[in-house]
DNA sequence: AGATGGGATACTGTCGACAATCGACTGTGC
DNA sequence: GCACAGTCGATTGTCGACAGTATCCCATCT
């Protein structure tokens, strides 16, 4: 096919094609807990067959996103907030905590800079109030280090984890209060980062990824 | 088929039949680490056609078993012993923290029933030696109370977890060094979630999972 | 009117065939 | 002898069609 027009679309499988399609109308609330999903309408609506569809269902089902029923079909789920924050939240720190300081080691030259690249994108997205690419950088951020870390098994559960956690919070918690705070975070968890000092990484991941669960309760101190 | 002969098998679809197959086989180190798993060779083997057996590949995947690389096939995967101890472990703690206190109130009589049951079968298996009875009645006993804790989101990632463990520890730690202790481990915890007091719960499941983890090294006390 | 049974209906589950891709082999030119 | 292009076999990715199942609707009976 196209020798030049659209060169991108078969660098991914369909499937995976179809799983990005529907994990981002979830994650985004295009697609809401309870609506229903039917193979045959997907596959029509994304231009393909029924087949890289349900695989696609399958993958998602494992995600924690869809739940499906046999000879029933498929549904959008949701999550609650107690399963985010006593479950969800509490697994990803102790995978970041893992992962970060797995990746201390093995961050090169072109991956601080990456980062750097994905802090500043930060940074001009919050400037703008785009939250939607403030939060794909974000993730971007952390899923980088993770695989960084050379952790299989780490990331795997972090892909699993983390869509949930974004569909919460961008349902239920409308974007991040402090665009411009998650942006400086990030470059002080950067900067904690490029010392490598151990200890310190993880107490600053610790309390970096808790700040997104309490955004501002602070009835102790300031 | 079949109006009385074999009805269990269209019980469930092939797929979930498929997944059960080669996760045994996984778990149970009859398939070990970089084995290649080949579609059309296990759809003949399992009687059926390529598409169940994609859909079980691909949940698998999920499950952190096995790796597929695009037009390459798929192989077992193995686990570091970092990441089950630093990063699996401390999910299933997690896990079964928050799912043991949700079910606390929701335990039926005859969920308790269940539970003393799977005990009893842990103190046989254990008695005759048949230490692969004995950890299914383990896993079963835990699922069972993740189950009624009502959690969808919880009960989801600890099937995900769980089989890596399982994994880990039959190929690389021979199997339980006590197994009356452990029977006897899941009488006492089942005691105690009798009794109900949450924190109390909490705390046995903290050193019940970690037994599994130092199962000799009793540098400080008895 | 309300309960009951027998289809239509709308899906999902499974299959066999075909297309696309990767990796190894092989023959050729230098 | 060695680099390299072409080819071939093995295996995955995708498709369209058919089989199986749950749900709803409606005629029928009480």
């Amino acid at each position: 096919m196209s020798a030049l027009g659209l060169p991108r679309v078969p660098s991914q499988s369909r499937r995976e094609h179809v799983v990005q399609i529907l994990r981002t109308a979830i994650t985004s609330a295009r697609l809401n807990p309870g609506d229903r999903l039917i193979e045959v309408d997907l596959a029509n609506e994304l231009g393909t067959s029924r087949a890289p569809v349900r695989e696609a269902l399958r993958q998602l089902e494992q995600e924690g996103l869809v739940a499906s029923y046999p000879y029933r079909g498929s549904e959008v789920l949701g999550v609650s907030q107690a399963e985010v924050e006593q479950v969800l939240v509490p697994i990803r720190v102790t995978l970041e905590r893992f992962a970060f300081s797995q990746a201390l080691g093995r961050l090169s030259g072109a991956d601080f800079e990456q980062l750097q690249l994905l802090v500043d994108e930060m940074e001009e997205a919050a400037g703008v109030g785009a939250t939607d690419r403030l939060a794909d950088a974000d993730i971007r951020f952390h899923e980088l280090v993770i695989e960084c870390s050379e952790q299989p098994h780490c990331l795997q559960l972090w892909k699993t984890i983390q869509p949930r956690v974004r569909a919460y919070f961008r349902r239920d918690a409308p974007a991040h209060d402090d665009p411009v705070g998650v942006a400086k975070q990030h470059q002080e968890l950067l900067d904690v980062i490029k010392l490598g000092d151990e200890a310190t990484v993880l107490d600053a991941v610790d309390r970096h990824i808790h700040l997104h669960l309490a955004p501002k309760p602070p009835p102790d101190a300031g």
